[in-house]
DNA sequence: TAAACTTACGTTGTGCGTAAAAATC
DNA sequence: GATTTTTACGCACAACGTAAGTTTA
C-alpha cells in the first residue's frame, strides 16, 4: 500500500470523478482506475458508487478518506520536518483550490512551475471554496486558489488573478493582410488551429464560444498543436488562423510576422474569475513566494510554457 | 512512498540491525538495504549511521521513526475499520515481542501461523519487555511475546511457553540399534544432519551446546534440511544422527521406525524462557484466541512445520 | 576472522500509457 | 450518442533473491 495511493483517493473524492482526479494529477484516466481497483480488490470492498455522471464515497470510502486525511497530513508534515533536517533545498508547498480552478486553472500551471522548479514539490487539494478558505486559516494550506467573489476577510489576502486579452492572429503577406475584421460566423469555417482539448485556453475560448452560441468543436478546426511555438509556425506557414493569448504573440504581432484580426463586435477580454488568497501579513519566502506570484500573473502560464522547448507534438485531423 | 518502507524502517530501529529485521520480516538483509537507501536517496538524508555492530538512528531518522509510528498507528486502525465493514474475514492481530523472542521464536511461529490461517494480518512490534507490557495496557498490542520473569501484575495474564524434550535420534537396524547412551565427546564427529541455521531449534541447540562448552559449527554436518520429515527420512536412510523435539518423532520412536540415544549426562530439555502475556479478562475471539493457543503450546510449531508439504530444500556440505 | 552492510545482476511483478470496449444516462 | 469507467496489452521500471564484495572491530 502506497501513499501516492491515499493521494489519488483523495483527490477522486474531492472531484467526485476518476477523470478529472486524472487530469488533476496528470495521470491517465485508466492508472487511476486501476489503482483504485487494485486498492478495492486488497480490500475486498468497493470505495466509490460509480454512476455515469461521477462517483460517490461509499461507507468504506468515507472511512478511507477520513483516515488517509490524518495519515497524509501527518505524512506532509513529516515530510517537511526531515527536509528542513537534511538542508533540502526541496520546498513543500501545500495549495488548495476549489473544483473549478483546480481543474482548469491549476494543472497545468503547477506543471509548468514543477518544470521550471524541480524543488518545488506541490500537493493540490480540491474541495469547496469555504473549506479552502477554513484550511488556509488553520495553516494547513499554504495558497488558495478559489472563485472569485472578492468577499473580504481580515485575516485573508485576496488577489484577483490578472485577465488577458486574446488575440486572432493570421499569416501576414497573405489574403488576410488587408482584412482587419472578421465575424464570428466567418471565423467558424475558416480553416482553425487549436490547443489540445485538456488546455486551459480551450477551456476558457470554448466556454465564451458557448456563451455566444457556438461551438468549438463546429469549427473548421485542421489541427492540434500542444504549444504556442508551433501554433505560430503554423500560422506563418499559412495553415490556418488561431487564438493566442497576447503576451505569447505580442513580439510577433510587433515586427508583422504575424497579424491581428478583429472579431467583429466581440471583446475577447480573457478573465478567470479566479483569486488566489493567503494569510494577511505572512511573508511568503522562497518557492512559495515565486509560486504565489506565478499564480497571480496567468500570463507568465503562456511565456512559461512557450519556453518549454516543447516537443513539438503535433496532431492533424 | 510505502506504508511498507515505514514497516521496515520501524523493525529496523527496533531492533538495531538490518540484518535481524530482515529475518524477522521474511526478507533477505539485501533486500532490506536497498529499501533504506532508496528512502534516504530520495529524502537526501542519512536515517540510519551503520556501524559493525548494528545501526543507529541519526537526527532525521528519528524524526521519521516519530512519525513512522503515527501513521502506521493510524494505518492499522484503518485496516481493521475497513475490514469490518467489508464483513471481510482478515483479522489484523498486533503482536508485541521482546529482542530475544521477537528474533528467535516468532518470526518462524508466526511463518507457520498464517501459512494455515491466511485470513490473519499479523504486525510484529519489536521493543523492550516493559514498553511490550505498556503497549499491551494502552490496548494498542493484543498479544505481548516477553522473557519470562514471571512477575505479577493484575491487570496482565502471563502464560509461560511450555518446554519440550530433545531426542537424539538413529536408525535402527544399524551399528546404533543396541546402543543406549554416547557422550557429546562422541556425538561431535558423529555425521550429523541438522536444521538450516535460522531456525529456531538450531538456535536452541547451539546455545545449549555453548553452556557445556561446545560448538555446532564444530560438528561433523553432513547435511542441512529444511523440514523434520526429510530430516527423519534422512536419519532412515543412514545419513546420520539428528536432534528434533520429541512430538515430531513421538510415533516413528513407538512404531520403532527411528532409535533414540541418550546423551550421556544431559538433560535435554528444551526451555524457551518465553512467556505470551495478554490482558487480564479479555477474552479472545477468532483468529487472536488461535494465535494464542498456538502460542502457549509450541509444540504446534514443529507439528505445523511438518505437516507444510515442504519443499524439501535440502543442501549437501 | 567474523559479522554486518553494500554492490551487482538476473528475474519477476507492478504501474503506466495507448487503444478499444462496455456501461450508464 | 456522449460521457465515464473498464479491459487488454505492451513496455519500462522497481523490488526481490542470490552471490560476491567491502568494511570494521
Amino acid at each position: 500500500m502506497n501513499i501516492e495511493q491515499f493521494e489519488i483517493f483523495r483527490t477522486i473524492a474531492q472531484v467526485k470523478s476518476f477523470t478529472r482526479a486524472a487530469k488533476i494529477l496528470n495521470f491517465t484516466q485508466p492508472a487511476i482506475s486501476s489503482q483504485i481497483k487494485s486498492l478495492e480488490q486488497y480490500y475486498n470492498v468497493e470505495l466509490f458508487e460509480r454512476g455515469s455522471s461521477g462517483v460517490k464515497l461509499t461507507e468504506a470510502g468515507k472511512k478511507f478518506y477520513e483516515y488517509g486525511e490524518k495519515i497524509l497530513a501527518l505524512f506532509q508534515e513529516m515530510e517537511s520536518e526531515i527536509a528542513k533536517i537534511s538542508g533540502s533545498t526541496k520546498e513543500f508547498i501545500r495549495v488548495g483550490a476549489s473544483n473549478s480552478p483546480g481543474n482548469y486553472f491549476l494543472p497545468q500551471t503547477i506543471k509548468f512551475f514543477k518544470e521550471k522548479h524541480p524543488n518545488a514539490y506541490i500537493r493540490v487539494n480540491i474541495g469547496h471554496s469555504f473549506e479552502i478558505i477554513e484550511a488556509l486559516k488553520e495553516r494547513t494550506l499554504d495558497i488558495g486558489v478559489v472563485e472569485g467573489d472578492m468577499s473580504n476577510s481580515s485575516d485573508l489576502e485576496r488577489h484577483k488573478v490578472s485577465s488577458n486579452k486574446l488575440v486572432l492572429i493570421a499569416p501576414p503577406n497573405s489574403k488576410w493582410s488587408k482584412v482587419k475584421n472578421i465575424t464570428v460566423e466567418q471565423l467558424m469555417s475558416e480553416p482553425f488551429i487549436t490547443r489540445e482539448e485538456e488546455s486551459t485556453l480551450r477551456y476558457l475560448f470554448n466556454s465564451y464560444l458557448k456563451t455566444i452560441g457556438y461551438k468549438l468543436d463546429d469549427m473548421n478546426i485542421v489541427m492540434e498543436i500542444t504549444n504556442w511555438e508551433a501554433i505560430k509556425e503554423a500560422v506563418m506557414r499559412n495553415v490556418g488562423l488561431a487564438i493566442i493569448p497576447y503576451p505569447v504573440v505580442e513580439r510577433e504581432l510587433k515586427e508583422g510576422k504575424l497579424h491581428e484580426i478583429n472579431l467583429e463586435g466581440e471583446n475577447l477580454q480573457l478573465s478567470w474569475d479566479v483569486e488566489v488568497v493567503i494569510r494577511s501579513g505572512e511573508i511568503l519566502t522562497g518557492l512559495k513566494k515565486e509560486l504565489f506570484e506565478f499564480l497571480i500573473s496567468p500570463h507568465t502560464i503562456w511565456k512559461a510554457e512557450a519556453e518549454l522547448v516543447a516537443k513539438n507534438k503535433m496532431r492533424f485531423i
